[in-house]
DNA sequence: GGAATATGAGTGGTCAGACCACTTTCAAAA
DNA sequence: TTTTGAAAGTGGTCTGACCACTCATATTCC
């Protein structure tokens, strides 16, 4: 082993910082020529791990302003990624998969619970539909991840969400209305099974949709 | 906007250099030197998106040889993103949660699996629980989250299971080889409902027993 | 001749300093 | 008061210089 990687340390430390400070997204960090200062390294060696996190999304840099923390939400990181990793149909296949592991936790999560498996959300849903509000499917499905309750599952989900492609994006159709409210229907009436198995079957449906067939599950 | 960044734009380069000059997963790239000539841009500007890349996962550099394409199925991106997702939620209760819905899950894939749960790394468990070669925890269920067959499921388990605090670390006791058992013999079965149920129940005791105590660095 | 050693070229790692382009601020000028 | 513009601060880039390390080669030594 080499000796370890000066960048990969100031990676670590500027996360530290942020934690110590209290640096929240959106805000500000110090200046590159204050943090080369403060961490001892030169400006070119924060520069690199800079650049390292902004190219996953994690901060945010602005000539002649400053570098800011930014929302964990708008990864440049996925069309660099998506051009070196998920050319791999199996790796596709993974980012789908883990997708939906965590979303079928979260409606069994939100069955089991009769709180909020009576939110007005869920009527609020498809009000919207009947009104032809039609929402994106990411939008659709992070409602149920927001309210599943567990917000490292939701960042995970938010990170894999990231990673689907085009479709997920896209607002829905009408062919998939009827599932949409199968699925609704099924959470409120806190049924487990049906609700799980309904979004399955809406994934499976999506995937075959958009031509990035593969086995089924 | 401002104008493009050049990083960014270099990033896009090397990527087209790889796939013109057919460079494969192994194979050395460029000296920094040699882009920095090449694309007419200064060496620090290729170092920024280097180590971009390098972040990522998708390149490997080795001091005194050079900068190697690696496999980006090993991407790093989990682990350098949690650093910063789990700072604010360092709730050790999303942790384990998050972690079983990980691990239930590829229980489920593997009872529907008919070749996976008739795998002899099952009996084999059982023989060296039986000759009393208490494995740890986690050994027992990374052989899990591995026979799933989801690589980046697994990839976010191992991170989570780092996370998951000393008792998970450790070896089994006498006590639970009778649970692990219980699980061990659903799985031959293939009777899903039994072996989730049976790794809930496990777990649930484990969190009980080791009360609660953690370390992060 | 063969093996150990020294050398040098090439590579990534780091640094310091210099410009440039841009934004914000605020004091001076209108 | 409004407008203007200079200054300070920021990120973006380039250059040149070392350092630490690897590897192939040449040299020396036995």
């Amino acid at each position: 082993m080499n000796q370890p990687k000066r960048y990969l340390d100031i990676v670590l430390d500027i996360r530290k910082m942020i934690s110590q400070e209290n640096i929240r997204p959106g805000d500000r960090i110090p200046s590159e020529r204050e943090l080369a200062e403060t961490l001892k390294v030169g400006r070119s060696t924060i520069r690199e791990a800079l650049r390292s996190l902004e190219l996953l999304g994690l901060i945010e840099t602005r000539r002649g302003e400053g570098t800011f923390l930014s929302d964990y939400r708008n990864h440049r990181l996925v069309e660099v990624l998506s051009t070196f990793i998920l050319q791999d149909n199996q790796s596709q296949k993974d980012v789908w998969e883990t997708r939906l592991i965590h979303e079928i936790s979260a409606i069994r999560t939100i069955c089991g619970d009769a709180n909020s498996s009576r939110l007005p959300v869920w009527t609020g849903f498809s009000k919207r539909i009947d009104e032809g509000d039609f929402f994106s499917r990411e939008d659709f499905v992070r409602e149920i991840m927001v309210l599943s309750g567990n917000r490292l599952s939701l960042k995970i989900w938010l990170l894999l969400a990231q990673y689907s492609g085009n479709p997920y994006k896209e607002r829905i159709i009408i062919e998939e209305t009827a599932m949409l409210e199968n699925i609704l229907a099924a959470i409120r009436q806190q049924d487990t099974e049906k609700a799980t198995e309904g979004l399955k079957t809406w994934i499976a449906w999506l995937q075959k949709e958009t031509g990035k067939d593969d086995d089924d599950s």
